[in-house]
RNA sequence: GGCCCGGUGGUCAAGUGGUCAAGACACCGCCCUUUCACGGCGGUAACACGAGUUCAAAUCUCGUCCGGGUCACCA
């Protein structure tokens, strides 16, 4: 036995399984010519946020337009910032969003699939069979610096380049093994260190899929594999799991660029192929005419969940990160108008390299044309589901006459050309306001030609001839008869023409009895909402105005 | 500070040596129109800066400036 044997041994005396046998125990996955496999990788610390679902979106995607596999894996190795139930909410969230994954953790603490665990935190033996061959291998070492030497070589190289545990600052690189063994003996804490074969003169290329080609210097620290819990640090769990459930694409955000080094070299060390790597820029925010990085703390947009509360539908989320994704997505929607999203052909190459501003006002237009496509029965199913939730008083209304409510918000929308009044839910209860009695608030102001006095004279005929069994012909027929009763013309084009002679025009007579029954200047369709309103009401309130108006001269 | 990455209209972006520098959102105007919206047409507005290379540079090179990321027993 040699002396690195034994320290395997001393090291790992209880892992008797070998990289053999997890190699064949996870065989290579049988897949299609250019099937991706990616995975999502979340550390139950938080919750969905933008940047995450972002970013999964994208993996997953990757997976699904390859016809390939996606998985989810826990990354769980810090215990110390671990939260309860943040893997539920957060697979709750993907799910919402159309995300399920095909293998891994499909549920809190339920996996599927045959790479399995999908635990880091269920995966010890495994990364310690690997870090055993490390050692025996002489690629890896226990060192026993403690927290404060640590501290104090961090100290001293403040002002120097190359930071980390390397060269002479690599204390236990060289040790012998009964100093080890001593020291073991001794119960010292000792984590498993690399002992990288990086030099100075060393570099690192890869070709990212979103980033292109790129050059570091390759890594030369002794990177923690290993921490003294026996639990592997994010650099080497990622290198064993992704290659041991045969990831083909690393899809992650760019903040890891800066270790994708340590990762190849691992990778090599380990003798494992590496994957592709796609690092993703992040959703970026406007600030003081500067860009910053969406924070959770700052920006309640942020959580996945705002989009919820506001009533945006998942769908205008999914279109909305779908155009900042693939710049071509968007003249692929206008070809493709009922096409499912899935249907797109996304290319990782076609990321943004640089990270985008967030544009609340691009995601209102966005979901505006999502809904304007909607037919009102899902219009009123999506939003009664989000009332029920977050607008009491909205689920009330809809309440009294669930198909009346449909039809209000069918209002225009079977034209050829839909109109776009609505790019969230909670739009809703001001756009219907004035249908319903109890959120109808009268408003008496006009505009244009139409006047009190005219007014008046309106609403008395108007108030006489009104027929809610006409249709919208004989209906806005009977507006323009009474025209010219009241002094108006109803041809606008004859107005425009000879303005001196009339006291308005049919716009107006119409102005007048829009405002009487709907308190706007600005509504859809009047004979729609005639008719929605019931005799009654439309009595009722052109009366009101009637009563307004002679007051008021 | 070292190392990476990036900088095209207000925003998202096409573009890879020769374009009057696409398109979308926003904004403005006109048209359509019973209001608004929709739709149609048109408009304002950009290659960070400075040197090179070249007949020709947004595109290639170098420098400057600005932005972002990263330098843990966190992921």
């Amino acid at each position: 036995m040699t002396d690195r044997e034994k320290l395997a041994e001393l090291l790992f005396g209880n892992i008797d399984k070998t990289p053999e046998y997890y190699e064949s125990l996870y065989p290579q996955r049988e897949l299609k010519e250019g099937a991706r496999v990616t995975r999502f990788a979340p550390s139950p610390t938080g919750f969905l946020h933008f940047g995450n679902l972002f970013t999964c979106l994208v993996s997953y995607r990757t997976a699904k337009s390859t016809d390939g596999v996606f998985f989810v894996r826990v990354e769980d190795t810090d215990q110390k910032r671990k939260v309860e139930g943040a893997i539920e909410v957060m697979l709750k969230g993907l799910s919402l969003y159309g995300i399920v994954p095909d293998e891994g953790v499909v549920a809190e603490g339920e996996e599927k699939g045959d790479y399995a665990p999908y635990y880091q935190s269920a995966r010890k033996e495994i990364y310690q069979s690997y870090a055993k061959r490390l050692v025996t291998e002489g690629l890896a070492y226990p060192c026993f610096m403690t927290e404060e030497e640590l501290e104090n070589v961090r100290a001293s190289q403040e002002n120097e380049s190359v930071k980390g545990i390397w060269g002479s600052y690599a204390k236990y690189r060289d040790i012998d093994f009964e100093e080890a063994k001593r020291r073991i003996e001794n119960g010292e804490q000792w984590t498993l260190r690399l002992r990288s074969p990086g030099t100075p003169e060393g570099k690192c290329f890869f070709d990212d899929m979103i980033k292109g080609k790129i050059e570091m210097p390759e890594n030369m620290q002794d990177v923690v594999l290993l921490k003294s819990d026996g639990i592997p640090t994010y650099h080497f769990a990622h290198a064993i799991d992704d290659h041991l459930m045969r990831t083909t694409h690393v899809v992650r955000g760019d903040e890891w660029i800066a270790s994708a080094p340590i990762h190849l070299q691992l990778f090599k060390v380990l003798g494992f192929k590496a994957p592709k790597y796609a690092h993703v820029a992040p959703i970026m925010k406007e600030e003081n005419g500067g860009k910053r990085k969406l924070s959770k703390r700052k920006d309640p947009e942020m959580a996945v969940t705002y989009y919820d509360e506001q009533g945006f539908p998942r769908e205008t989320v999914i279109e909305y990160m779908m155009t900042l994704a693939n710049s071509n997505f968007e003249d692929w929607r206008r070809t493709n108008e009922s096409e499912p999203v899935e249907k797109f052909p996304f290319n990782l190459k076609k990321m943004s390299v640089s990270g985008a501003l967030f544009d609340m006002v691009k995601l209102t237009d966005v979901s505006k044309n999502v809904i304007s496509k909607m037919p009102a029965e899902k219009v009123f199913r999506l939003s009664y589901g989000w009332a029920k939730e977050y607008c009491p008083k909205l689920a009330e209304l809809y309440e009294q006459d669930t198909d009346r409510a449909t039809a209000i918000l069918n209002i225009d929308r079977e034209n050829k050309k839909p109109r776009k009044d609505i790019a969230k839910w909670s739009d809703i209860p001001d756009y219907i306001s004035y249908m319903y009695g109890e959120s109808f608030t009268p408003c008496y102001e006009l505009t244009g030609n139409a006047t009190p006095a005219l007014a008046v004279k309106v609403l008395e005929k108007y108030i006489d001839t009104v027929n809610l069994d006409d249709d919208k012909d004989a209906w806005f027929a009977r507006i323009k008869e009474l025209c010219p009763q009241v002094g108006c013309t109803p041809n606008v084009k004859e107005y425009k023409a000879t303005p001196e002679a009339f006291e308005g025009h049919v716009g107006d007579v119409s102005t007048i009895i829009r405002v009487a029954l709907t308190g706007r200047t600005n509504t859809p369709d009047l004979y729609s909402i005639t008719a929605l309103l019931g005799e009654e009401t439309v009595k009722q309130r052109l009366g009101s105005a009637l009563r307004h108006y002679k007051e008021e001269i």
